[in-house]
DNA sequence: GTGAACATGTAACGGGTTACATGATTGC
DNA sequence: GCAATCATGTAACCCGTTACATGTTCAC
């Protein structure tokens, strides 16, 4: 599935710019999936060339002019079938795990920040969520909780995970640093003091 | 973080082909990091000719021979400082969710099927996972642990949703679907009849 | 002898990221 | 005037995936 299909998928429940569909991304789809301008824009032009989208100039005031695009039937048609036709993918690709996979070789500050940062990272996501599950949850269809429900549960367990087992990785590895053992991490301390 | 850094990560824990590298990333790394040999073998090509790692011919008795690889002083250095440098990223890519998310757009024959084969796929990993850690957690630093456990934590809470909404998901599209307003899964489902 | 596991590579392709480029409009 | 938000696009680049290509050894 590519950004083309995301963006089918995302005007087939109304109206967007290509602005407003990266807005719809990063509200609903943000634990799952992203998509950024320089892959936007190109898939909603080459969807217009191939009549899936139709776009047209819409004035605001207060605000630049937009282009919105609709889905067309053949649009439609075309979402239903990629859809149906794909094997479902799920790939998570964590360079902070392998990071951590090889805390061993990082100074134990580093090892920490790390750590926090990906902790608020993970508490921030949740929030957002939360407040964005609680305004809409109403006007969801079953897909959509089910979705974002998934995205929830996991981010909520990957943080409690993460807040009950940060100290004992800081204890862990600061005790087997100070082993004697000489590692990357000690090197680059020393070279940085 | 590319191949070539998880390339230096692996075989800073022992030399290793890159058959075997590929194995021992299926098996630690599989929960967030995947790698082919389509990405693995030129990686380890041009750490070499940077002097990063060194390889030679082993003959092996009932089996081909293979190209093992050490890493070398400055590929120890090399990974340390990148492992260092790098803000750390984490990027789930869900096809499977975002199918989910339009659950309403699959006939349900459909949704049902890529449910199971997903909950299947989650049952197998973690089984595997499980298999692995048994096997080898006495012998692991407390950063392999913590990213391994990390790994299981995340799957097991994954598969738990899975399996404690997939009846409620596959009754309320259901119903939504016999309601009378026209789906796309609708259209095709009678299409394949 | 055939399939599975072991073992190593190359080359084209595709698609997303990043950086660049531009401009309107509002509020401070 | 300047930063922030809204708004749209292009082009180069990177890097990973996929397909192709080849060969060994074992067990059935």
């Amino acid at each position: 599935m590519d950004v083309k299909t995301l963006c089918l998928g995302v005007l087939s429940m109304g109206e967007r710019s290509g602005y407003e569909i990266k807005k719809t991304v990063e509200e609903s789809f943000h634990h799952f999936f992203r998509a950024g301008y320089g892959s936007i824009y190109p898939a909603l032009a080459e969807l217009e060339r191939a009549g899936h989208v139709a776009g047209r100039e819409v004035a605001q005031e207060g605000r630049p002019a937009k282009r919105v695009y609709g889905i067309t039937a053949t649009g439609r048609d075309l979402l239903g079938r990629t859809l149906v036709g794909e094997e479902p993918r799920h790939v998570v690709r964590s360079e902070f795990l392998v990071l951590m996979y090889f805390a061993h070789l990082l100074p134990a500050e580093r090892l920490a920040a790390v750590l926090d940062t990906m902790i608020a990272r993970f508490r921030d996501g949740l929030a957002a969520d939360l407040d964005h599950y609680a305004r809409t949850h109403d006007q969801l269809t079953a897909g959509q909780r089910f979705a974002l429900g998934y995205g929830r549960t996991v981010v909520a367990a990957a943080l409690d995970y993460l807040e009950r087992h940060r100290e004992t990785l800081l204890d862990e590895v600061t005790v087997s640093d100070a082993s004697g053992r000489p590692q990357a991490g000690d090197a680059l301390a020393a070279a940085g003091d």
